[in-house]
DNA sequence: TTTAATACCTTGTATCGCAAAGTACCAATA
DNA sequence: TATTGGTACTTTGCGATACAAGGTATTAAA
């Protein structure tokens, strides 16, 4: 059951999800359950199974590294920290997202 | 070579990709071919690959309906028309569009 | 010692864009 | 009439990726 609408909404939010990530590793460094709330609080909703990938995988391309830190209540926390190349390519990606801004608004209001 | 950025960049096409084209054909009617120009002239890079498939899938949604017209040089062409539900389906596509735009901004310029 | 909460990770599935190859129609030209 | 080039539509196979669901491990409280 398709609801295009809501599958809409899901494809617009994974096109930017890396840039929201690593936005938000930009202010402070986080855990990935720190994340997801703080990505919630923004409505965008994600769920682990997105995210831990999505992680590893900016990780392995050098835009981020951890350090783990025990946590008071509850098992040790990998805390994300992002990198010089990550501030770099969050930059890019700042310029790629106001490229799609104006295009979607070029087609938007054009005539 | 994975170039991470223009990974991000065609992420983020691929995201609004359904609702560039809505958007395209609320003002007139087209066929394949000339959504392809269209789109390559805002920036946004599609293959036929990709286009044939999606006016498919909305066509089978009732987004689009289409009808044959002979060309004066070529094959006959396929015109796409949206339908009352496919201008219904864009004005929610608005939306969920500005809520993005919202999201990145709060997540972007937080603090 | 069991339960609940927190946190991390992996596997399988479905979707989707894209490269590439295929089919078909038409017009001009050899 | 046969061939070539341009236009247009369609399909197949692949790779990437988000997500649902299930799993492991640590800690603290009941």
């Amino acid at each position: 059951m398709d609801s295009t609408v809501e599958n809409v909404r899901s494809q617009m939010r994974k096109g930017v999800l890396e840039y929201c990530i690593l936005s938000i590793l930009s202010r402070k460094e986080a855990y990935a359950s720190s994340i997801i709330e703080e990505l919630k609080a923004a409505n965008m909703i994600v769920v682990e199974g997105t995210l831990y990938p999505l992680l590893i995988r900016q990780k392995n391309q050098g835009l981020l590294s951890y350090r783990w830190e025990e946590s008071t209540q509850g098992p040790p926390r990998k805390y994300y920290v992002i990198t010089e190349k990550g501030r770099e390519i969050l930059s890019e990606m700042d310029s790629a997202w106001q490229e799609i801004v104006s295009t979607i608004n070029a087609l938007r209001n054009h005539e």
